[in-house]
RNA sequence: CGGGGUGUAGCGCAGUCUGGUAGCGCGUUUGGUUCGGGACCAAAAGGUCAAGAGUUCGAAUCUCUUCACCCCGACCA
């Protein structure tokens, strides 16, 4: 390959439109170009970057027995009624209609398809466990698009789907999925966490997510500080001990606070702590009302009430509604409401607590939650914050950032009851396939890399996937005959041993080759220069360390086989 | 969808407050000198100043509308 043949412009100055420092590298390198917002394309190096990762994907994938299959992109809109998913999802799926006015949308992703091809190609247990696989692009309507390659609006996805005779033949599936999702990233050059995860809207109850820790990173990861506990914030869980209220205790007194709305105006107005009031907050859940109580400073974990509830649409309940169960719309509490009240275990054994007095205007302070209050049921029902303790040893909890590059779901039978997706067992008996899904957002994964692979001069990509294993700079080609001469034997040298070679055959100062290539990110550079070769030697420089050696020109190719194997 | 910010040459920006017909750096083209960490000199090409409407003798600049892009939020009694 050579750098005059190839459209590869690098970018001095940090473009405008980029906020984070794997977008910037991105665009500055020349790896990909923006049409319009969360839209890119994919630059001849930015694709081969791309390819690799796709790659070895695809031998992991291959390696853990999953098939490659194609699915189209356009789907029609049926597939997505059967499975319930078309109003839930309903926003963010592109839609759009063919000429016979049929409705159709742009696939945001393939449980819908896998599952109705899979239906018809299976009928015996003697064709499970069958796990496939693609790579293809993806189209969701994002609130909004992001940070370039990490939330776009059309990305490349490796998807994959496990159908199993049962439960337990699904969890080998998953834990197989699993391990290749390790490898993977691990071959890529990327610290990927497992995490613990909600399942949101693809379903199922069982989930981890790898994240890839960056400041950058759009998810809160709760880590425990001493054993291996790691977990989304959104399903992250703690463990409660003990009550931090006080006993003291008071009658029961209605105080005025009026026009207070915030946890923060009525502790103000009633004249205690932030902490002492108790927020109640009244939901529905599928249309049916209910009321959640916490802690005046801590937030409802709206995923965690969903999946405690077992619903599938969870919305707050507007005033109106409010107003409609608890007689008010401001101040409410918990105090005598006809609705279930589920309580966060953080209020257990509360003795001293201000609620909402259900009376536009007025609060209750001294109330004792066990006595006066009828919970419906007690649960771990906020959004877990750093120090909280672990469910599992109850150390302290750790936050960090984290971006999402792989996501392995345990389904069930979600999607194969609804499409009847079913199979005979040795007994001749009729079984509903067992599913799992398991997603690599792999242009998502690319930028991952780069943000966590860089330094003040750019990017430094892994051997395994940077765009050129090798950026083999001669820099007096054009008036030194030897110089020429050596570089372009090495050339065919390192393509004949399989080794990618990006020669920098512009005319150029030799400074300019070097920021170019440090900023690319080539994991080892090559120097031919006139100066060396009356030594007799040429330069090696390792991206990552900086390091670099002088061979013998004969040396070269095995010198730059030793590094790469590294 | 709400809030904030930005739109001037391929990229980064100044000029806008105080209206007078567009500039700087990088990049590009040509010639020359240079040549191991983003060289220098000279010449040149490249802009309906996001779009539309208005005010004015005159608008990048003032007013209104629209659009695009970026950031924050979209849930807390």
């Amino acid at each position: 390959m050579r750098w005059s043949k190839t459209l590869i412009s690098t970018l001095r100055d940090d473009p405008q439109e980029a906020e984070i420092t794997s977008h910037k590298l991105m665009l500055r390198a020349g790896l990909i170009r923006k049409l319009a917002g969360g839209l890119y394309t994919f630059t001849p190096l930015g694709l081969r970057v791309l390819h690799k990762v796709e790659n070895i994907i695809r031998e992991e994938m291959d390696r853990a027995g999953a098939q490659e299959i194609l699915m189209p992109a356009l789907q029609p809109i049926e597939l997505w009624e059967k499975s319930g998913r078309a109003s839930q999802m309903g926003s963010s799926m592109f839609r759009l209609k063919d000429r016979q006015d049929r409705q159709m949308v742009l696939g945001p992703t393939h449980e819908e398809v896998v599952t109705d091809y899979i239906m018809h190609e299976i009928s015996s247990y003697r064709q499970l466990p069958c796990t496939v696989y693609q790579i293809q692009t993806k189209f969701r309507d994002e609130i909004r698009p992001r940070f370039g390659l990490m939330r776009a609006k059309e990305f490349i996805m490796k998807d994959a789907y496990s159908f199993d005779v049962s439960l337990d033949a699904a969890d080998a599936s998953y834990q197989a999925m699993f391990d290749a999702y390790v490898r993977i990233f691990d071959r890529c050059g990327l610290v990927a966490k497992p995490v613990e995860a909600d399942t949101g809207n693809i379903g199922g109850n069982h989930s981890h997510e790898f994240m890839v820790l960056a400041p950058s990173g759009e998810d809160g990861i709760l880590a425990c500080t001493s054993c291996s506990y790691a977990a989304n914030q959104e399903r992250a869980e703690r463990k409660v001990s003990g009550s931090p209220y006080s006993t003291k205790m008071g009658e029961p007194t209605e105080v005025p606070t009026p026009g207070a709305r915030t946890v923060e105006e009525s502790a103000q107005a009633v004249g205690v702590p932030n902490d002492q009031i108790v927020k109640s907050l009244v939901y529905l859940a599928d249309g049916k009302p209910l009321m959640a109580i916490v802690p005046g400073t801590r937030e409802l974990n709206e995923c965690k009430l969903r999946r405690i509830l077992g619903c599938s649409l969870l919305e707050m309940a507007d005033d109106e509604t409010s107003a409609k169960y608890a007689g008010t719309f401001g101040s409410i509490g918990p105090i005598g409401v006809k609705i279930p009240v589920y309580a966060d275990l953080g209020l257990k054994g509360a003795q001293d607590v201000v609620v909402g007095a259900n009376k536009t205007g007025f609060h209750i302070k001294h109330v004792s939650l066990e006595a006066q209050v009828k919970v419906a049921e007690w649960h771990d029902l906020v959004t877990v914050e750093a120090e909280d303790c672990c469910p599992k040893c109850g150390q302290p909890l750790a936050m960090a950032r984290g971006i999402e590059v792989g996501h392995v779901f345990k389904l069930g039978t979600k999607y194969t009851e609804a499409f009847d997706a079913t199979f005979l067992d040795s007994e001749k008996k009729s079984n509903v396939m067992v599913m799992g899904c398991y997603g690599i957002g792999v242009t998502r994964t690319v930028q991952a890399v780069v943000e966590q692979n860089f330094d003040k001069d750019g990017i430094i990509w892994p051997a395994s996937i940077s765009p050129c294993q090798v950026a083999l700079l001669p820099l007096d080609a054009h008036k030194d005959e030897n110089c020429r001469r050596v570089s372009e034997a090495l050339e065919k040298e390192l393509q004949a041993n399989g080794i990618d070679v990006l020669v920098d055959d512009r005319e150029e100062r030799p400074g300019l080759k070097f920021k170019d290539a440090d900023l690319i990110g080539f994991t080892l550079r090559v120097v031919v220069g006139s100066r060396s070769l009356e030594k007799g030697v040429i330069e090696l420089r390792e991206r990552k360390s900086g390091e670099t050696t002088l061979v013998p020109v004969a040396e070269a190719l095995h010198a730059i086989k030793a590094i790469l194997a590294k």
